[in-house]
DNA sequence: ACCTGAACACCGTTCAAGT
DNA sequence: ACCTGAACACCGTTCAAGT
């Protein structure tokens, strides 16, 4: 009986074969490109040529497959920062790159918060965290103010994937947010004075700008931190 | 042909008679007993004793719906302060305000970027904005700082939530948070340094009190701005 | 072991019929 | 005008049957 050499070993599977990376870059075409809504797991079956049954043994529910692309969406963007001359530098790349992803993937806004286990928390975490110390901040004195950071971070992502999400396609943003601040302040403008000035200035508004001002100025006041009478 | 005299006017309706803000405190009843899946329109209108197809006379739909819910829950903590005597104060306690808020109906954290527009988001902003400006901002400093201030407190609020939502009933809430840290690290705990350190000193951990040190920490930094160079 | 796709147990939402 | 509740068009998830 003859013995058959095998064939040189095939590592690489069939490129068809389910696996759950390919089920997660489909439901991230899907949501890129319909929208959250359009990801059910027919469509996704559909879009993998597959049955809809076929993706539950890659992923355990539809709660996992949302947070594993919106992982995988912030995770790409928080690594692709090359090396800063500054801690400050860093985190402002660190913190464009997520607002960015954000604004290209408004869908995963509102994912960041809710698994905060996922690598992606992790990782920005860490990320800041060395910065931070970089800082020269004293290490009783880092973890709330990474942390700081962090959630400064997570709640401007937020809130422009809501807006995102609620601005009607083609509308410039700052005329969306003056239809919000106008919500607000409708039936009585007088109890709203802050919002009607801020308004006014909203003509050179700009969102990078501000968020980037807003963690400069947790950065200042990490640097009266660093001193301690 | 007897004129006869309309009854003394009775200005209140029956009582059980469906209304918005009826169906909304029934709807926060549902959300904080049962959680945010046991809230159906058939669950609800069984609450309300009525037909599911009767909600639909006063909410649009279940997003205005748990809009509303949220934005009442956010709107009642953050009137509740009495007034404070620094405006350092003032921010502490509607921070604290939110931040025990969203403890006690974690379902509302998620709603409150989700839906910028609602009064809840309004009040927050003005009530900042205020502050602020009492704090002697000069007034082209002052829209980044209120903004900065806001997006850290809904960033809070937000990840707040999500533990809540995530930590088995029961759990320690530091257990819980180093639980989540060794799933960060777990694997390559080597490329985790800041997270490990940090993790150690989770003992003596207190949200509420981290909460307030990252507000203090903008405060400081807004402060730097006061007498610019 | 993995895939298929019909079937199940729900949902949000609509709408003819009632009052 | 408001309410009723059955009906509709979907969904996530399961599972017997296939390969």
């Amino acid at each position: 009986m003859l013995v058959m050499t095998k064939p040189v070993q095939r590592i690489e599977r069939r490129t068809d074969a389910l696996s759950k990376a390919r089920i997660v870059e489909a439901a991230i075409a899907i949501l890129d490109a319909e929208g959250e809504d359009a990801l059910t797991f027919r469509a996704l079956a559909a879009h993998l040529a597959t049955g809809s049954g076929a993706i539950y043994h890659h992923v355990a529910d539809k709660d996992e497959l949302l947070a594993a692309a919106a992982d995988a969406v912030i995770v790409r963007a928080a690594s692709e920062g090359e090396p800063e001359a500054t801690p400050r530098a860093a985190i402002h790349a660190l913190a464009l790159g997520i607002f960015d992803a954000i604004d290209a993937h408004a869908w995963a806004g509102a994912q960041l918060s809710r698994a905060p286990w996922q690598s992606a928390m992790g990782r920005i975490f860490e990320s800041i965290g060395q910065q931070v110390q970089a800082l020269g901040v004293p290490e009783g004195a880092q973890f709330d103010a990474a942390s700081a950071l962090l959630a400064y971070i997570v709640g401007v992502a937020g809130q422009n994937a809501a807006n995102a999400r609620l601005m009607p396609a083609g509308t410039d943003r700052n005329t969306f947010l003056s239809e919000v601040a106008s919500r607000w302040t409708q039936g009585d403008p007088g109890r709203y004075p802050f919002i009607r000035q801020v308004t006014a200035q909203l003509g050179d508004h700009d969102d990078r700008r501000q968020f980037l001002a807003g963690i400069d100025l947790i950065l200042a006041g990490i640097a009266t931190r660093r001193s301690a009478p």
